[in-house]
DNA sequence: CTATAATCAGACAGACCGGTACCTTTATAG
DNA sequence: CTATAAAGGTACCGGTCTGTCTGATTATAG
């Protein structure tokens, strides 16, 4: 019971009963896992009814699918803004984006990454949520893969694929041991796969 | 119903009803995931009575641990099956490792590391069933670090976390967009990082 | 002012959940 | 032969799950 609800349509300046169940919902599913939590929990919390839930997305599946859409969107603007931000150097974006994932992997509040999650709690990838998730993954090799060839690698495809699985790598151990010496650990890997794949080499 | 099962102690040529639990726990849960999975479902498989199942594990988180147990079990009997057939050489040890990774990986009923499921599905780390994954991954890392020891790696702490990495990475990308490639990927990553940590170097 | 769309409130249904209790059956050990 | 331990069968409990339905309320657009 987070939000002090109104009945009635929302004014233009709330918002929307479907962007309040995306935002606690997604906060929800990730702390404690999709299936432990119950729509009656993201309801109580939100401040939204029943009935208002099932109007906007008709099963709970199709909220998880929103809030899988959600994480999605987020994690390319956060993507984005570091491409941005290291424009003029491949290897420096590449080298941003492992210290970034560190950075959001060392929170408290970190519990995995979200697209993994839901492919392990809802094996079947035709689910929303799943497809959602495994389209995030392809896209993410698909970005590293360019990167790499902006970084001028002489087989650019094996080295964003590498830099990939470094990256959930990362995701899984902060789940089980934690991230001691993690920004060293994956700061020097990156570096050694780069030099590796490079034409001075 | 798999089994047909007997009323009364079971013979001694047959497997005892603990054993059939896990077993057919360890199936179910890794296929559908362990929230998805209700104990009707594990009793009408295994064809065990309910009361059987609490006598001998009290209740179902129980039963999740030691479905952990055992697969940790297996697991460290395939790893130290891997090392003696390579005792002569830690860096091939390392590379059957990965190679054999890879041929799990590459199986189609592969659902991820069942580690990391368990503790997504359950981030308590205090759940038994989370406890017995967490201690399976620290027990990867040392290992790897010892492996790495022997490789003569400058910074076989590092050099033995960073494989780890590689490892979770390869159970997190096969969850969601498959194995291929992966097989030299790996590979080839392996040799670069171990190649990065050499003495000539 | 009125029509409309968005919302909350709450009761209800039917399935499933983990877990308990009690009783019967059977293999084995002595 | 008998005691014991391991097992199956089954009914049941209270709680929770997703999802449906009906009705009251309210902001906004026209």
């Amino acid at each position: 019971m987070n939000v002090t609800a109104r009945r009635g349509a929302p004014r233009r300046d709330e918002p929307s009963a479907r962007d309040r169940l995306i935002a606690t919902a997604t906060e929800l599913f990730y702390q404690d896992g999709i299936r432990a939590i119950g729509i009656d929990t993201v309801l109580a919390k939100s401040g939204v009814a029943k009935s208002t839930l099932y109007r906007n997305f008709g099963s709970k599946d199709e909220l998880i699918a929103a809030v899988a859409a959600e994480q999605d969107r987020r994690f390319w603007q956060w993507w984005d803004h570091i491409e941005q931000a290291n424009a003029r150097s491949p290897r420096m974006v590449v080298e941003a984006l492992f210290i970034g994932i560190v950075e959001l992997i060392s929170r408290p509040t970190f519990r995995g990454c979200p697209f993994i999650n839901v492919a392990i709690e809802f094996p079947d990838r035709t689910h929303p949520g799943t497809a959602v998730a495994c389209a995030n993954k392809q896209t993410v090799r698909q970005r590293l893969r360019e990167l790499s060839t902006a970084m001028g690698a002489r087989n650019p495809a094996r080295l964003g694929d590498q830099l990939a699985l470094l990256m959930d790598g990362a995701y899984g151990q902060a789940v089980t041991i934690g991230t001691s010496n993690l920004r060293e650990d994956l700061l020097s890997a990156v570096a050694k796969l780069i030099d590796g794949e490079s034409d001075h080499d």
